[in-house]
DNA sequence: TGGATGACCTACA
DNA sequence: CTGTAGGCCATCC
Protein backbone atom coordinates (compact mmCIF):
# COMPACT_ATOMS: atom_id res chain seq x y z
CA UNK A 1 0.00 0.00 0.00
CA UNK A 2 1.80 3.43 -0.92
CA UNK A 3 -1.33 5.17 -0.42
CA UNK A 4 -3.72 5.59 3.01
CA UNK A 5 -6.55 7.76 1.91
CA UNK A 6 -7.35 7.09 5.75
CA UNK A 7 -6.79 10.26 6.86
CA UNK A 8 -8.17 13.00 5.02
CA UNK A 9 -10.68 11.01 2.37
CA UNK A 10 -11.78 14.67 1.35
CA UNK A 11 -11.25 14.34 -2.35
CA UNK A 12 -11.07 10.87 -2.80
CA UNK A 13 -15.06 10.23 -0.78
CA UNK A 14 -16.40 11.99 -3.70
CA UNK A 15 -15.02 10.00 -6.06
CA UNK A 16 -15.89 6.82 -4.28
CA UNK A 17 -19.25 7.89 -4.48
CA UNK A 18 -19.10 9.17 -7.96
CA UNK A 19 -17.84 5.92 -9.24
CA UNK A 20 -20.09 3.89 -7.30
CA UNK A 21 -22.99 5.61 -8.63
CA UNK A 22 -21.79 4.15 -12.21
CA UNK A 23 -24.92 2.46 -13.74
CA UNK A 24 -24.11 -1.06 -15.04
CA UNK A 25 -23.42 -0.92 -18.88
CA UNK A 26 -22.16 2.52 -18.43
CA UNK A 27 -18.36 4.37 -18.26
CA UNK A 28 -17.68 7.95 -17.13
CA UNK A 29 -14.26 9.48 -17.88
CA UNK A 30 -11.90 10.88 -15.10
CA UNK A 31 -12.15 14.42 -16.00
CA UNK A 32 -16.49 14.26 -15.74
CA UNK A 33 -15.39 12.78 -12.01
CA UNK A 34 -12.85 15.51 -11.46
CA UNK A 35 -15.48 17.77 -12.44
CA UNK A 36 -18.57 16.55 -10.61
CA UNK A 37 -16.30 16.78 -7.57
CA UNK A 38 -15.60 20.50 -8.54
CA UNK A 39 -12.28 20.04 -9.56
CA UNK A 40 -12.27 19.95 -13.13
CA UNK A 41 -8.70 20.17 -13.73
CA UNK A 42 -7.92 17.02 -10.69
CA UNK A 43 -8.21 14.64 -13.33
CA UNK A 44 -5.07 13.18 -12.40
CA UNK A 45 -5.70 12.59 -8.80
CA UNK A 46 -8.65 10.97 -9.36
CA UNK A 47 -7.26 8.28 -11.09
CA UNK A 48 -4.67 8.19 -7.94
CA UNK A 49 -8.30 8.31 -5.80
CA UNK A 50 -9.16 5.33 -7.79
CA UNK A 51 -5.93 3.90 -7.59
CA UNK A 52 -6.61 3.05 -4.11
CA UNK A 53 -10.96 2.42 -4.83
CA UNK A 54 -9.97 -0.31 -6.67
CA UNK A 55 -9.35 -2.19 -3.66
CA UNK A 56 -12.65 -1.17 -2.12
CA UNK A 57 -14.58 -2.65 -4.29
CA UNK A 58 -15.97 0.14 -6.83
CA UNK A 59 -16.78 -0.49 -10.07
CA UNK A 60 -13.41 1.38 -11.18
CA UNK A 61 -13.42 -0.49 -14.85
CA UNK A 62 -16.26 1.63 -15.54
CA UNK A 63 -13.88 4.94 -15.48
CA UNK A 64 -11.96 5.01 -18.84
CA UNK A 65 -9.72 8.50 -19.89
CA UNK A 66 -11.32 10.79 -21.93
CA UNK A 67 -10.55 8.91 -25.12
CA UNK A 68 -12.67 5.97 -24.17
CA UNK A 69 -9.45 4.45 -23.67
CA UNK A 70 -9.22 1.87 -20.91
CA UNK A 71 -6.21 3.14 -19.65
CA UNK A 72 -6.31 1.81 -15.88
CA UNK A 73 -6.46 -1.67 -17.42
CA UNK A 74 -2.98 -2.81 -16.14
CA UNK A 75 -3.52 -1.65 -13.20
CA UNK A 76 -6.45 -4.34 -12.51
CA UNK A 77 -4.01 -6.77 -12.16
CA UNK A 78 -4.94 -8.94 -15.35
CA UNK A 79 -5.43 -6.37 -18.58
CA UNK A 80 -8.22 -8.23 -20.17
CA UNK A 81 -9.97 -7.91 -16.79
CA UNK A 82 -11.44 -4.55 -17.67
CA UNK A 83 -12.16 -5.30 -21.33
CA UNK A 84 -14.10 -8.41 -19.67
CA UNK A 85 -15.81 -6.67 -17.33
CA UNK A 86 -17.00 -3.90 -19.80
CA UNK A 87 -18.22 -6.29 -22.70
CA UNK A 88 -20.10 -8.32 -20.17
CA UNK A 89 -21.75 -5.33 -19.46
CA UNK A 90 -23.07 -5.07 -23.33
CA UNK A 91 -20.26 -2.20 -23.66
CA UNK A 92 -19.34 -1.93 -27.17
CA UNK A 93 -15.69 -1.09 -28.55
CA UNK A 94 -14.40 0.15 -31.51
CA UNK A 95 -11.70 -0.69 -34.12
CA UNK A 96 -9.25 1.15 -32.56
CA UNK A 97 -10.02 -0.75 -28.94
CA UNK A 98 -12.15 2.13 -27.55
CA UNK A 99 -15.57 1.89 -25.30
CA UNK A 100 -18.42 3.68 -28.12
CA UNK A 101 -18.70 6.89 -25.13
CA UNK A 102 -21.28 8.30 -27.58
CA UNK A 103 -23.11 5.29 -26.30
CA UNK A 104 -22.03 4.29 -23.18
CA UNK A 105 -20.59 7.45 -21.74
CA UNK A 106 -22.53 8.14 -18.74
CA UNK A 107 -22.94 11.96 -16.48
CA UNK A 108 -22.06 11.45 -13.02
CA UNK A 109 -23.51 13.40 -10.38
CA UNK A 110 -23.35 13.96 -7.05
C1' DT B 1 7.50 24.62 2.15
C1' DG B 2 8.98 21.95 -1.56
C1' DG B 3 10.06 17.83 -4.30
C1' DA B 4 8.16 13.48 -6.01
C1' DT B 5 4.37 10.65 -7.76
C1' DG B 6 0.10 9.62 -10.44
C1' DA B 7 -5.15 4.89 -13.91
C1' DC B 8 -5.23 12.79 -16.91
C1' DC B 9 -5.94 16.60 -20.41
C1' DT B 10 -4.69 19.67 -24.06
C1' DA B 11 -1.75 21.40 -27.59
C1' DC B 12 1.72 21.03 -30.99
C1' DA B 13 5.25 18.88 -34.32
C1' DC C 1 -0.19 7.63 -34.55
C1' DT C 2 3.87 8.76 -31.54
C1' DG C 3 6.58 11.92 -28.77
C1' DT C 4 7.33 16.10 -26.27
C1' DA C 5 5.91 19.83 -23.23
C1' DG C 6 3.12 22.26 -19.90
C1' DG C 7 -0.46 22.49 -16.66
C1' DC C 8 -3.53 21.30 -12.99
C1' DC C 9 -4.57 19.17 -8.41
C1' DA C 10 -4.22 16.01 -4.06
C1' DT C 11 -1.33 13.39 -1.11
C1' DC C 12 2.98 11.70 1.01
C1' DC C 13 7.64 12.47 3.07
Amino acid sequence: MTIKPKSKPDFFDKVYKVVEKIPYGKVTTYGAIAEVCGIKSAARTVGWAINGAKESGLPCHRVVNRNGELTGKLHFGDPNLMEDLLRSEGIEFTDNGRVVMEKFFWQPEL
